[in-house]
DNA sequence: GATTAATGCTAAA
DNA sequence: TTAGCCTTAATCT
């Protein structure tokens, strides 16, 4: 499901494809008929992400916060003009896994409007050239710029943003409270943006237990951890999905170097075979099953010790270490 | 075809 | 602390 990287794309596309046009707002399932109304005819100006939240920012100063949770997804169509207008490929569907939808798909000379809205459709947003569907998100609400910055205010900060500060801030933040570091990562008010994807494997890479209190982490460790997170999303962002592994470390041997990504990007290559967000992206050939360290591999071998890969329960959610490399 | 788990949060209890 | 969101892919029958 979506962490940080994949709002990003998420805001990247909104940016891209509505930036500068006047939308058509509706809630096809009804739930959201009162917010739209709010939104409908107006200018959608930007779209900005903060950890996992979007926000789309209208020219009558009202914004949209949208939320996808565990499930939810947004899909696009349109015309050429539309889907040449994105700068990740024009994806069919950004959610809990990207579909691409690249040159072929969807856009182009047959375009005849927005299809009906098939399931429980929250919000439809439609533009002269093209649509997008929201379904299945956790929030989705109309706010002022007051609430805004409020919400905003609550959020710690994002290495896909990276402010100038922010990187002291979660520092600091990480440090005020003897809650172990695995937990404290998940706390948005402490980086927002990472999930239990980049928690397992961002904490393998650092070597660092889990358990390890956030006050005993020292500076140093921690500014390393921001550091490297924001490599591996920004990664992310890059390649439309998660890969942490570096390349020494995946048997199949494909793809490029995490936070390396020599000569990228190559524009120029495998014009036969280009479809989708980095379809010249080395990284994108990354087999699944090579793509991470320990997040879905208890009971198998570290790729650096051996060890089997343990699991936990952790504050309802499934935590990952390797107990060789990362302490007991 | 049915069931389960899932990269997550919100609101009610 | 728990239900809800109400989708998708993987796993079960």
């Amino acid at each position: 499901m979506p962490e940080g990287h994949s709002v990003h794309r998420l805001a990247r596309q909104f940016s891209d494809v509505f930036g500068g046009a006047q939308l058509v707002v509706s809630s096809p399932q009804g739930k959201f008929t009162a917010g739209a109304a709010r939104l409908d005819g107006h200018v959608l100006e930007r779209a900005q992400a903060h950890g996992k939240q979007m926000f789309l920012f209208f020219s009558h100063d009202l914004v949209m916060r949208v939320h996808l949770g565990l499930y939810g997804a947004w899909d696009f169509g349109g015309d050429s003009t539309f889907t040449g207008a994105s700068s990740i490929g024009a994806p069919r569907r950004i959610g809990e896994q990207e579909v691409a939808g690249g040159d072929s798909a969807g856009g182009g000379d047959g375009y005849d409007g927005p299809p009906e809205p098939k399931g429980a459709v929250r919000v439809r947003l439609v533009s002269e050239h093209g649509w997008a569907d929201l379904r299945g998100p956790t929030a989705c609400e109309v706010l002022t710029p007051q609430e805004t910055a409020a919400v905003r205010g609550k959020l710690g900060p994002d290495p896909l943003n990276n402010y100038p500060g922010d990187r002291d801030e979660f520092v600091r933040r990480i440090r005020t409270s003897s809650t172990g570091i695995g937990l404290q990562l998940m706390k948005q008010e402490v980086l927002a943006g990472v999930g239990n994807v980049y928690r397992a494997e961002s904490l393998f890479r650092a070597g660092l237990d889990p358990r390890l209190p956030g006050r005993v982490l020292h500076r140093d460790a921690a500014e390393a951890l921001w550091d490297d997170i924001l490599a591996i999303m920004g990664d992310g962002v890059r390649d439309g999905r998660i890969i942490t592994t570096e390349l020494a470390d995946r048997p199949s041997g494909l793809g490029v170097g995490v936070g390396l990504a020599p000569g990228w990007p190559h524009d120029g290559g495998s014009p036969g075979t280009a479809s989708g967000p980095g379809a010249s992206n080395p990284n994108t050939r990354v087999p699944v099953e090579d793509a991470h360290y320990v997040y879905k591999r208890q009971g198998r071998p570290c790729r650096h010790c051996g060890t089997e890969i343990a699991v936990a329960e952790l504050a309802g959610r499934k935590l990952y270490w390797c107990p060789g490399c990362q302490g007991g």
